[in-house]
Order: structure tokens, then C-alpha cells, then sequence
DNA sequence: GAAACTTTTTGGAACGTTCTAAAAAAGCAG
DNA sequence: CTGCTTTTTTAGAACGTTCCAAAAAGTTTC
């Protein structure tokens, strides 16, 4: 490895001088400045960025943590934070906490221990009084994304959920058909709850409830409890009173409802119109009959990267929550 | 921060003890060894990996480079290596090339710099030189994933693809109609070359050519492409002789071709059977006719994590090339 | 050309570890 | 309790940087 001594030796120079000139420094006079970056050129020389830090500068290095990678909305958010990260000259860790908050933890404190200079994290724990502690423990700057827990005081770039699902709502009261809704129900969970609380604003006030019969509790929002619950739901279809609308909290469940649906040979949109929540890219392609609020991933991604940058260069007001605008996805449907 | 230091003042030792205790030397007497775990308890003391890596230590840091995080085979493949890293108490740097080969060295120098132990990489660069020079430079290993350059003389986890495409033509010339494939045409690319030969071999060796005008090029395999050349294809369907299968190099090249093709009103599998390659998870959903030759991109991150574990503790024996069996997904047509 | 500046360069400490060699403590015969 | 061996502990150097204070080299000015 070469070091800050082979250059100075090399260009005839001291190792402080080398350092001044690796930090453009103005104080260098030109001709050594020269004579160094020669020096540097021809050695190969790379600034070790463990003895960096370990002199208490920054490690140009972000922890990120979200549910699941391959979650499409999620990888998406993924490429929105890289990018921003990359143009300015950090790497990202990146690690899936599977949802599960023991884990998260740990994966905090083991980027902790390498030295990140900050963290983005969709927190899965819905346990608000963890986070808040982390400042405390002289953690490094902390954005939040997607997700909130309550009374959460971090900076935190947020869905729209409660607006989007109340503008949902309307588009579904609009068909005058009756509704089911497939969500899951753990109480601290500030996402689900905004937007079945949007989703009942909006249908009460055109005058449909959602029946409590028809509210199918899912485990996560994932495709495979979709297809699960996809089976209860089936049931429905012997009775004569069925529901011939579908809410599901995120396009992934609504995309499992579908497919067991389907393959019980249910005709989407025929008999039951779905819809979803995330946008996700490929419902574009017009395939998949799901009408949805789009989020940009991407968008969040983008904003909780600059707003981390931004607290990186020294910004101290108190932690803001963005909200991300929605934008409503019509299916075939509508 | 609490340092060696501050647990040797509490627990009344030297830092040297401390040390011998946090690596668990079996010198240190269990008396002294209680004493220090406890203060290390009651201070929460963590080890600063920078000042691990500066001694000459591991960094427990590996560096990934893939060109496109969102891509779902991708993100798949990260998930595998990811999981299996996280297992064994390493980080993962997680970065996107864009498939841009200027990039993805800049991206390597700057994942070398933070002192990564190992790295796995998707190549975007199609020059095996590079990569042979790696080692030479004092490089950690380095494993190829996914796609591997000519004359490279790296740790490689490939999918099948000669293979894979054979099998896939024997499919597509079962059903005794024309034929169009959909490719990128760059000579260096190992994975488009074989994929097409594959293809080309198992064709003739049923009395099937390729007809060189219904090769239709490419610049990327992503489904924005696919829409593009979507609308060249679709110039065909006026003329009498057209094909009626087509081939394309993956998945998300099909789907953007399969979707330009719908809104044009074409019926797929009515019209025009498509095949693609990588068998992306959603493909078994059912909502899309194509048929694909199934790679496991998880099982190609997996086994890229273990070789690259290996290789860290120390496994010297000449590079080796592990191809990932595929298998054969047929869509409704298929 | 010496004094008084200003600009440029430099040695050495510090960051938190690990590692080596050597010192200290403990154990054990006699 | 002395000398010898074995076990346990320790001081201090090293890793590659940055930063401070101070030295050295250049400028002015008189």
C-alpha cells in the first residue's frame, strides 16, 4: 500500500506537506504542489480513509437500512438514495432488516461500529422511544424514510398516506360498489393506520362504511400473504352479498389477491375491481388491473439523501417530516 | 466514544488486557477477564473497526457492484449475497455501475479506499484484462457474478446461459413457427453471445434458421428498450411473412416489448409466443404469457457470497468458474 | 544586509487498536 | 524463603492520517 510517506520521500517533501497539498490546502507553494501530485500520480497513491476517520474525520460512508431489498418499492428508494450518495462522494452500507427490529438494531450498531458518517433507515420497530434515544448516544445523523413510529422527533420523508388513500377512497366510492379491505392491523403501525383512516374518511363522507366483516387481517404486505388470504376471501364469492370492490394496503399483497383470484377463476375487473397503494412501476404496462396511489420511491429516496447531506454539512434546525406527493394510477378500471 | 482505554481505567487493567479479552486470548485470567466484560457492559464499549483496519486488520467491509439495484434480478442476487454476508458478521457497500465500465473502476477505487476485506462484482467492463490486473495491483478477491469476460482469470458464478438457450430453442422450435430474436449485439458481451448461440445451435439443430433481418438490436436489456424496439417489430406485422415467436435476451427486455406490443393491439400468445431469460419471480404469477429459462439469481448471490468466504479465510486454489443450473419456465403457451 | 515581516514547510503528537517483548506475579520444588 | 518455571500483565511501538506549534525559507523595508 502506498502511503502519504512513499510520496513524500518520492517528491522530496514532508509528509505534512503531503497532506496539505491531498487537502488543497492553499498555503502550498505551486512548484511542490506540483512536484507532489507528480508524485501521486505516478505511485498511485489513495488516501486510506480508516486512518482518516480514525483521526476524527468523516468516512464519506452512509448506513442504510430497509425492510426487504428486493421489494420493488424499496429497491427503487434504494437507487434514489445511491445515486444522490454517489454524486457526492459517500458509499452506501446497505442492509435488509426483514422487518424485524431486534435485527435492525443490530444492524445499526454493527454500521455504527464502522464508522458511518449518517444512516437512512425505514424503521421497522414502531417503538418511537428507540429512536429518539439515538441522538443521545451521540449517534450521527439519522433520516427516516417511508415510515414513521409515533412521536418519532428525526427528520423523516414521508408518503402521503392519509391524503392518498382519501383520494383513493373517492375514485372507489365512485363505482358504488361494495367494498372489502385486506390490511394488517398491529396498532403502532402508523402507515396501515393512515390509510385505512383515509380510506374510511373519504367512503363515509359518500356514504359507504366498510363492512367489519370484510376487513382480511394480513401478517405483512407481501405477495404471499395475498395469495393466503386470496383463499378467505374466496369464500365471499358462494354468498350472494359480496364485496365487488377490493382495497389492499400495497400494490405487492394486491398483487397475490389477484393471483389467486385469478387462478380460482375470478375475472378482475370484471367481478371485483382491485385496488392498491405504491404505484409500483409495471402497473403501467397495463397488465395488471390494479388502480393505485403512486409514491415515488424514487422521490423519497432522492429527498432523504439530500436532507442527510444537508445535515452532514452542519444544518441544526429541529427534525422535519417531508411528505411526498401522491399521484392516483388509474387501472382499465378507473 | 468509549475506547480500550476508558474500560482498562474502569476495570483497573492495561489496554492490553482489554484487548487480550476482547479476542478472547485464552492468556487472560478469568478473574481479569470478568472484570473487563463487566466494564465493557457498563460503559458499552465498541470496538472502532477504523482502528482495527489501521493495524493491518480486517474491515469486515465487503464491496458490491452491480449495474442496476432496481433491476429485480439484481436486487435478487443481493439479497442472496447480502444475507449471507450479513450471516457471517461482514457489511456490505452496495453500488450501481449504470453498466458503465468507467464507473464501475471509480466505484472499485472507492470501495477500495474504505478498505473493503473482498469484493463481488457484476462486470460492466467486457475487457478480462482489467480484471486480470486486479490482483496484481494488491487487490482482495474479487468474485464475478452473472457475467464473466472473456480470458478472466477470477472467481466466477455464472448462469448457464449457452446451455440454458439451448434448452429454450428446443421449446421455441417445437412449435414450427418463424422466429425473431431481440438482442444487444456488442462482440465482447459473454452472456448476449452465448445466449445466442445457444439459441442459434439448438434452432438449426431443428431445421430452424434465424433470419438475419428479424434480428433486432438493442443498446441495453431493459424493458425501456424493449418498448422502443417494440415499434420497429410492429412494422412487420403489415408484411405477410412475419415471425410468430420471439426471442428476447431477458425478461424485462420481453415485458417492454410485450407491453408496446399490446397497446398496439397485437394478442399475445394469439399473435406472437415470447420468450425471454432469467424467470423473474412474477413471470409465475400467470398474468403474463412468457416463457423463460428460470436462473436463480439468489442462488448465484448465494454461492458468490461462499466462494468469496472462502477465499477470505485463506482458500488458495486457482480461480474456479461455478454455473448455476437453469431450468426451464414455461409460460402459457410453453 | 539586517530587521521585521510574510509565506511555506516541518516534526511530532494524537486518533483506537493490536502486537511484541519484556516485566511482574504466581506457583512450585527443595 | 530462595531460585526456577509458568502464567498473566504490561509498556510502548506501529498502522496512515491530520493538525498544531514552531522552524525555515522568502519577502519587504529601512
Amino acid at each position: 500500500m502506498v502511503t502519504i510517506i512513499d510520496i513524500a520521500k518520492q517528491a522530496k517533501v514532508s509528509k505534512s506537506t503531503v497532506s496539505l497539498v491531498i487537502n488543497n490546502s492553499p498555503l502550498v507553494r505551486p512548484t511542490s504542489r506540483q512536484r507532489v501530485e507528480q508524485a501521486i500520480k505516478e505511485l498511485g497513491y489513495r488516501p486510506n480513509l480508516a486512518a482518516r476517520r480514525l483521526k476524527g474525520g468523516a468516512s464519506w460512508t452512509i448506513g442504510i437500512i430497509v425492510p426487504n431489498i428486493e421489494n420493488p418499492f424499496f429497491s427503487e428508494l434504494l437507487l434514489g438514495v445511491e445515486s444522490i450518495m454517489d454524486e457526492a462522494g459517500y458509499s452506501c452500507f446497505i442492509a435488509s432488516s426483514q422487518d424485524d427490529s431486534e435485527k435492525e438494531k443490530l444492524l445499526l450498531e454493527r454500521m455504527m461500529a464502522r464508522g458511518c458518517d449518517a444512516f437512512i433507515a425505514v424503521p421497522s420497530c414502531t417503538d418511537g422511544k428507540y429512536y429518539n434515544s439515538l441522538p443521545e448516544q451521540n449517534y450521527p445523523p439519522m433520516t427516516l424514510v417511508s415510515r414513521c413510529p409515533k412521536g418519532c422527533r428525526l427528520d423523516a420523508i414521508l408518503p402521503d398516506n392519509y391524503n392518498g388513500s382519501y383520494e383513493l377512497g373517492k375514485h372507489i366510492a365512485a363505482l358504488r360498489r361494495p367494498v372489502a379491505a385486506i390490511s394488517s392491523f398491529l396498532p403502532g403501525n402508523t402507515t396501515t393506520s393512515s390509510r385505512l383512516n383515509g380510506l374510511r374518511k373519504s367512503l363515509s363522507e359518500n356514504g359507504i362504511n366498510l363492512n367489519p366483516e370484510w376487513l382480511f387481517p394480513v401478517n405483512e404486505l407481501t405477495r404471499a400473504e395475498g395469495l393466503r388470504i386470496s383463499g378467505e376471501i374466496r369464500l365471499l364469492w358462494k354468498r350472494e352479498k359480496r364485496p365487488l370492490s377490493l382495497f389492499a394496503q400495497n400494490d405487492m399483497l394486491a398483487m397475490g389477491v389477484i393471483q389467486g383470484l385469478v387462478a380460482a377463476g375470478v375475472s378482475i375487473p370484471g367481478d371485483v375491481a382491485v385496488f392498491g397503494f405504491d404505484g409500483l412501476d409495471f402497473l403501467r404496462m397495463g397488465i395488471l388491473d390494479i388502480s393505485s396511489i403512486r409514491i415515488s420511491a424514487l422521490e423519497i429516496g432522492v429527498n432523504a439523501a439530500k436532507l442527510t447531506l444537508q445535515r452532514l454539512k452542519g444544518k441544526s434546525d429541529p427534525p422535519q417530516k417531508i411528505y411526498i406527493p401522491f399521484q392516483y394510477l388509474p387501472g382499465q378500471t378507473g
